[in-house]
DNA sequence: AATGAATGAGTGTTCATTCAT
DNA sequence: AATGAATGAACACTCATTCAT
């Protein structure tokens, strides 16, 4: 039972410190974000940090982690309107770029941390992997299906579609280029009119 | 002439500093750069760095706007290949990745440095505003001379787009994602199609 | 009680810093001070200097103001030989040159940080005011008692006097001017006779 | 005649930074006076300073002894009003205090200096010195014509008096203390009171 | 588990002074 | 004499991480 009491106990500081960290990184970004701040947040003494994570990467990493399966999740969660390629590839990018903006501030400093962390950006890698994948799948399909033409490099139409509507979700949440909700739908018509739906 | 052969003389160190700055910043990032490695690249002492520039953010500013001024002066230099759209689509779209390729590195630097300094982020945008409205202004020519449909934003498919080939270069030259030759004319095909062309 | 040990391990390198940096600030003055030699002389790690105080300024403010206090403090504990104004005045200055002889060398410090840093000039001035105030009340005293003629004006009067006391206590134990016991009685005459007494 | 040329724009030069130096000096104090900065509001390259002075040490010690000479001369301008000693001590004070206000902001550099700088101090102690000779001797002389009582100690009568005098100078002027003129009287009447006068 | 004091490596920047023209 | 570029020693301060209670 004490062990017990002392698991739960252990949970709600570090979970205070998720919490407090994620506020942190947020405002400063990585670099400086300071432990002492986030322990302050957290209401945690300065040195409870270290008893449950290794380092500042360590904690970031877990943040990107739970942010990236959130993602995922809020993707999965967002309706399809109607049917076809075009209701997919709506869906797709509508629910990316509303997931993108719940978590702009943290995906700022995502991005950030890629560029100079190699662990960081094999989790960078790897995320962009998956949607890529997922695109390539679809594509190809639709090819099969004679949707779309026999011209389009499903891979290399996936990456660069994928990466437009990636980038366009930094542009607008982080680097704050003015934008609209008409433009999501312009958005849509360029990746199907690119690969010819 | 003393004074012309005094001001050679600074010139050179100038141009040495500059030089080392720009070897440092592409081997180890803006984080990891040190002054004193900076110095001893370009053969020079440790106190006339400050001589020439105010600080390591001062050296980094010059080397980019340098690399800007040479990226746009190689994209002005690419030739055309035959007329229409398409041709002076597909040459844009050469002449950035093949210009992007040659400063692969330090331009990775300075997607990193944009991330964190309000300074470096506004030349990122000012440099990117040129492109989009370039861009724009060609969409719209064309859409006007009824070579692109009437339901493309001349704006968001410029942004867009611009976005897609930006980022593109980016994922192949910094983050080494596996490419070839054909996926530039891929990445051309699907900018042309975008918008209808 | 683990607080308590906790608090008293850091009162002590607290303490141990104190002493080193009274230690080097007087053998070498505020310029020349230099806080890695604080800590050596306290047996202390580097850092740990800025875990209780903020900056080379604020352990030389407290220095001051614990010099301060126990100033006051000394002065209050001086005897006083007899009665009426001479009697006061003779302890008064006899106590003061005592206290800062007992200082001497933090107190040279004093003077020189009050010459160029505006925080502790305001100390210095808030210090001499209490002087200047408390000189003044007494021989406001003296005189509406009939011990001292109604021409003198109390406040000049005693800012000028304060000041040739404090400032042959800079002269002697300071700048090392040679002086014997029987100066301090020379002085309370001058001071009594300028007054009128 | 062009070894005359010479001469004279070299004193040029030298001229031009005396008064730099004095101006920087004034405005920043002694530590914070650039060479630099000297240089420029002489309109001279950097490195001819040190064609004319040594190091910044000498710059300011000859605009010490020239203030110091000036000093001099302006108190021996000053007219005496009426005869007998007390007419003398109250020239002396008003002429050194004029002197002092005139030159305040050079001095409290100079008192600065003599913080630190074991050969300002020496300056600054035989300045004093000449101060306390002349007034000892005067103190004698009314002493053996029967003016000053013989209980009065010549030396160190002077030699407190010179000093509330000379630190009142540096209250009023340097510290800013409030004071009018009716209180150069006072000082002087106290001063008379002190040796019995 | 929690606490918070202790640690110490790491570096950008300043500026008086020197020196080659 | 004048110029101004080159030199390099010197140092305070930060903060992630460790560790004794």
């Amino acid at each position: 039972m004490t062990q017990v009491r002392r698991q739960a106990r252990a949970e709600r500081t570090r979970g205070a410190l998720l919490r407090g960290a994620r506020e942190v990184f947020e405002e400063r970004g990585f670099l400086d974000a300071k432990i002492s701040e986030i322990c302050d947040r957290a209401g945690v003494a300065y040195g409870s940090f270290y008893t449950h994570f290794a380092d500042k990467d360590a904690v970031f990493a877990e943040l990107i982690d739970e942010m990236l399966r959130g993602l995922l999740a809020v993707m999965r969660a967002e309706p399809l309107d109607g049917d076809g390629p075009e209701a997919r590839i709506a869906r797709a990018n509508r629910a990316y770029l509303r997931a993108y903006q719940t978590n702009a501030r943290l995906m700022a400093v995502f991005e950030q941390v890629a560029t100079f962390s190699p662990a960081m950006r094999q989790t960078y890698l790897r995320a962009w992997g998956i949607f890529y994948d997922r695109q390539e799948r679809a594509i190809r399909g639709w090819q099969e299906a004679g949707l779309v033409p026999a011209d389009v490099d499903p891979r290399t139409a996936a990456v660069a579609l994928a990466t437009m509507i990636g980038r366009t979700a930094y542009t607008w949440f982080v680097l704050d280029r003015p934008h609209d909700d008409g433009d999501v739908e312009q958005l849509t018509r360029l990746y199907c009119r690119a690969i010819g739906i």
